[in-house]
DNA sequence: AATTCAGTCAACCGCGGGGAC
DNA sequence: GGTCCCCGCGGTTGACTGAAT
């Protein structure tokens, strides 16, 4: 028989989101928050299944997202965590604030992947697709990558068991990757023991006196983030229907739009 | 200028996990 | 324990864009 389609078929709309119906999504969470998503389609005002609200909130709208490339620091996380976890893309995100699931998916899928094939590791493995290398070098790479055992500790068996690091590079370009990563051990570190920053309470809609400025792991801010939506989509705060904020919330838009028009 | 090709990324699909009953 | 329902995940697709010809 098959499974039950997620939402009713008919009439659902399907494809790329309008500036409108993205004005609906944000002004309806950002007054109501995050519940059942499969009601939220009709409590919006929208023609899309509960799944694609969703996809495109915690994908494009959240305020909590950064934008733009990974950085250098972030791409060596992905590949670290990526050599341990494997494809688990939510768990890989999950270290890295601001950061999808989809997007260090597609991240890994167009640029990482061929950074490594291009430096002779495989992407799946993360060991050398040259594999006629010394045990010696092997060992010696070894050494310096991270995280030492005691994090490994912190993984649960099963993420242990997918694949072994890269552990086994010779070219000096890899020993540049290697050193890279190693250089990042505290930012892996912090971001892999502090269970805080996998709490979805981090990112409240409505910031909070003490996390308006709580951006020491590279948390973008509510301001940052309402700059962006007001920057890259074509509309302002005032399409969203302003009842939907609240004054603190109204007060950040207003000091971003001016900082951001002082800036331009 | 027109066409082709490759790269990028937003969005969809199907599946599995887990909670509620 | 079995079933249903919802959510989240990972793989894949396809539209869009810019570069190359």
């Amino acid at each position: 028989m098959g499974r039950q389609p997620c939402c009713d078929k008919l009439g659902v709309k399907k494809g790329p989101w309008t500036t409108e119906e993205d004005k609906k999504l944000i002004n309806f969470i950002l007054t109501n928050g995050q519940c059942c998503w499969r009601a939220v389609p009709k409590l919006a005002g929208l023609r899309r299944c509960g799944k694609s609200c969703r996809l495109r909130w915690t994908n494009y709208l959240r305020p909590d997202l950064k934008r733009g490339l990974l950085t250098e620091a972030e791409e060596q996380l992905v590949i670290d965590l990526h050599a341990r976890l494997g494809n688990r893309w939510s768990k890989i995100a999950s270290r890295l604030p601001g950061r999808t699931d989809n997007e260090i998916k597609n991240h890994w899928n167009t640029h990482i992947k061929k950074k490594l094939l291009k430096i002779g590791i495989d992407p799946v493995t993360h060991e050398p697709l040259n594999k006629q290398v010394s045990s010696q070098e092997s060992s010696s790479a070894e050494e310096n990558f991270p995280p030492k055992a005691n994090n490994d500790e912190v993984l649960n068996s099963d993420e242990n068991s997918s694949t072994s690091p890269a552990e086994n590079s010779s070219s000096c370009e890899d020993s540049i990757l290697m050193d890279s990563i190693c250089s990042d051990e505290s930012i892996i570190n912090t971001l892999w023991f502090d269970e805080t920053l996998l709490n979805d309470a981090l990112w409240d809609i409505a910031p909070k006196a003490d996390n308006i400025n709580n951006n020491d792991v590279g948390l973008p801010n509510w301001e940052d983030n309402c700059a962006w939506l007001l920057e890259c989509q074509d509309f302002g705060i005032h399409d969203f229907g302003i009842n939907c904020f609240s004054e603190i919330e109204l007060n950040a838009l207003q000091q971003t739009i001016g900082v951001e028009e002082k800036r331009h």
